[in-house]
DNA sequence: CTAGGGTTAG
């Protein structure tokens, strides 16, 4: 008895594999495998430590002598969930379910069942672990249904989640923020603001976790004013201090809603900075097209001792790309591999092109989608098709959309960009034929839509969206701001090949008059007090004639419009933007 | 410390 205690007592300190061969040796020659106590520490140690070997724990288990314990059969399933492959986990839970010799699955059991449900990506297996739960009775531990919930909503099934979730008798914190990551995780962001509404109702309280998704949503969906009061509520209850994920998340918040001095208060106050602090300022002032200021937040990281990753490359990256810094951005993509030996992948490839194109230089751009490992990506060719009709280049544009072609991955909004670029040159023929293909391929579009935070609420706009309750009022404001602002746009469009893109256009973005931004826009002059800044997110990139309309808005109506499109920022002010029309 | 929750980029 002795001899166990004092093994026990080894394992417990057991830190490699190399010990614990040494251990498993002294076991067997002491006879002890036969005791419950010391196999399960052994397995244990095996299947779910990270020193551990799942093999080694699998073959440990198949020699044990009979009879085996739950705990056995719950540190194989608990090794396997988050192995290679996880549904092992179920085989082994069949098992146990089936066995006669071994007490029934208990919470444990079923929270790793889960797990491996949740990992494998098995919506069915997902269903048949709940039936079990329900027969066996472990419906109402909050444990298993916030797994059961984080199981559902990993497979998709967000509703079912969601249902689980309402059904829990005694709901916990955890479970509440389970429930908002499940949200986040799944893109909906308005749904996990929501949640928030419900926990304030209920008197459920916030902690580090709460106000992390929260804050995550937030940066997703450009809810600055929603972000400030949480940062309220996270520093009075000074969590701030406390916990670097709140410091990252609040950063990030800042940053993504356009208040980039903000995102520098927050980061200046904070106690530990880790990779992800330092991440969130250089892609933040990189998405905002601060590409020299997002350089020295790089340098000033290599001389605090962070080691960037590629998500750090990829804000330099961008924010060179948007400042047009060519030599810059050729210097850092060099770094990366040279002397942090990482490996670009499609984002950075996409960077690049994207700066060489925007730059005038075409033939570097398609050097480096040819030299790059993706060059079978239609993102880059489609960046370089986007950087031929700046540059009104026919030639390297037709390059770029045969490729797509090529790929089958050709949509309509890059046929509008090939007719544009035939246009820009005359060639009404090539117009012509563009728009002939769209009608005859029947290319499918990409439907737009824009956030707008107006009044601590969230609002969604689609292309002509006539779903709001006060539809008319929008319109009616839409109308008066176009009257107000068009006037003094320059250069209308007007010419027949102008037009015959314009129609192109209607098919592959957003569509005609009322750009799902303008009426966002719109409801924000209507909804907001005089001077107010306005903050949009939109899923598309923002077209010409809505980036003159809003600077012009910016000036008559004397407000900030922050737009955040798909792959930058704009600060409209006083009748012009921060981008200075390169984008 | 036996079972559940969080951040950048996708």
């Amino acid at each position: 008895m002795c001899r166990a205690a004092s093994l026990v007592t080894l394992l417990q300190g057991c830190n490699s594999m190399r010990r614990l061969r040494r251990i498993h040796a002294q076991v067997i020659v002491s006879g002890l495998l036969r005791n419950p106590t010391v196999s399960a520490k052994l397995l244990a140690f095996c299947a779910t430590s990270t020193a551990g070997d799942l093999s080694y724990a699998r073959l440990l288990f198949s020699h044990l002598p009979p009879p085996l314990h739950l705990d056995h059969w719950n540190s194989l399933i608990r090794g396997s969930s988050r192995g290679p492959a996880p549904l092992d986990s179920l085989h082994l839970y069949n098992a146990v379910a089936r066995s006669s010799s071994v007490s029934r699955p208990d919470a444990v059991t079923f929270s790793f069942l889960l797990k491996a449900c949740e990992r494998s990506k098995a919506a069915a297996k997902c269903r048949e672990a709940h039936g079990s739960i329900v027969r066996i009775g472990f419906s109402s531990s909050v444990i298993v249904c916030t797994n059961l919930t984080r199981c559902y909503a990993g497979n998709g099934l967000i509703g079912d989640a969601r249902k689980v979730f309402d059904e829990i008798p005694e709901r916990d914190l955890v479970s509440w923020n389970s429930m908002i990551a499940c949200y986040c995780r799944a893109g909906l962001h308005e749904g996990a603001l929501k949640i928030y509404d419900e926990m304030r109702v209920l008197g459920v309280g916030l902690d580090e976790f709460t106000t992390v998704g929260l804050l995550s949503s937030c940066a997703h969906v450009g809810a600055l004013n929603f972000g400030i009061q949480v940062q309220e509520f996270a520093e009075k209850n000074g969590f701030l201090e406390r916990n670097i994920y709140v410091g990252n998340a609040l950063v990030d918040m800042h940053a993504k809603c356009g208040s980039l001095d903000g995102a520098r208060r927050v980061f200046g106050r904070m106690r530990r900075r880790d990779v992800f602090t330092w991440n969130s300022m250089i892609v933040g002032l990189g998405v905002h097209g601060h590409g020299d200021e997002s350089i020295s937040f790089f340098q000033r990281m290599l001389m605090a001792g962070i080691r960037p990753n590629s998500v750090s490359f990829l804000g330099l990256l961008m924010g060179c790309s948007h400042q047009g810094l060519v030599g810059e951005g050729i210097k850092y993509f060099q770094l990366m591999h040279s002397e942090f030996n990482l490996q670009p992948d499609l984002k950075h490839y996409g960077c690049m092109v994207d700066m060489f194109g925007r730059a005038g230089e075409l033939d570097r751009a398609l050097q480096v989608i040819r030299s790059s490992p993706c060059s079978d990506d239609p993102v880059l060719w489609r960046t370089l098709l986007s950087a031929c009709k700046i540059h009104k280049n026919v030639e390297m544009g037709e390059i770029a959309f045969k490729n797509l072609a090529h790929l089958s991955a050709q949509n309509a909004g890059d046929c509008a960009l090939l007719a544009g670029i035939y246009a820009s040159v005359g060639d009404s023929q090539g117009v012509a034929r563009m728009r002939k293909m769209v009608k005859d391929q029947g290319i499918k579009t990409t439907p737009g839509w824009t956030w707008i935070e107006v009044n601590g609420e969230v609002r969604k706009f689609v292309v002509g969206d006539t779903s709001h309750p006060d539809t008319k009022e929008i319109y009616e404001k839409l109308k008066e701001m176009v009257s107000r602002a068009a006037p003094l746009c320059s250069a209308p469009v007007s010419s027949k090949e102008d037009a015959a893109v314009e129609a192109l256009e209607e098919l592959s973005e957003n569509g005609g008059d009322c750009h799902s931004e303008m009426l966002a826009i719109a409801c924000g002059l209507m909804k907001t007090s005089e001077g107010t800044s306005l903050r949009i997110v939109k899923n598309l990139r923002v077209c010409k004639d809505c980036h003159s309309l809003t600077k012009m808005v910016s000036r008559v109506y004397g407000r900030e419009i922050m737009v955040r499109d798909r792959v930058r920022f704009h600060h409209f002010k006083d009748g012009s933007c921060s981008c200075s029309d390169y984008w």
